[in-house]
DNA sequence: TTGTGACTTTAAGTCCGTC
DNA sequence: CGACGGACTTAAAGTCACA
């Protein structure tokens, strides 16, 4: 899997319902990082969808984000 | 990540959740592993939640079920 | 048909920083 | 605050032989 693939694909999406979240709750990348027990950085990379999370991260940001999983897979 | 760790986690709740998707279908897990693209043992090991699975393979295997992510994950 | 250990390759994930 | 890069460590991806 290619970090460079442009494919519209369910990382995007997930990425984008992880930023939209955050920033609904006036949270920075830091401080949703700090939340879910992850890195400054990785948060970015979720958002801009150039890495493939793992279900335990999608778990604890969800949970730092206080909504459940399935609310951030809605439309698929 | 261990391999051999017990905690019931998320990892243990979906591998279950594909599990009884998949006999409920009447599907090997060869099978099911041809039709998500993936290894007929990697299929064994998210079942039995051995594996910390990505979200491309998620989604992988929710398509070959031919379900939605969100059914995966219902009463989380 | 499935479980398991061993294994190599690839990517996840951290941490430093600069712009 | 967030995008992005380089270097790095750890874990997932992916496969196999055999139980």
């Amino acid at each position: 899997m290619n970090k460079k693939s442009k494919e519209k694909s369910i990382l995007i999406l997930f990425g984008e319902k992880v930023r939209a979240e955050r920033l609904k709750q006036h949270l920075s990348q830091e401080k949703l990082a700090e939340k879910a027990g992850l890195h400054r950085t990785y948060i970015g990379m979720i958002e801009r969808a150039e890495k493939n999370i793992t279900l335990e991260n999608i778990k604890k940001i969800a949970d730092a984000l206080k909504v459940k999983i399935t609310n951030l897979f809605e439309e698929l």
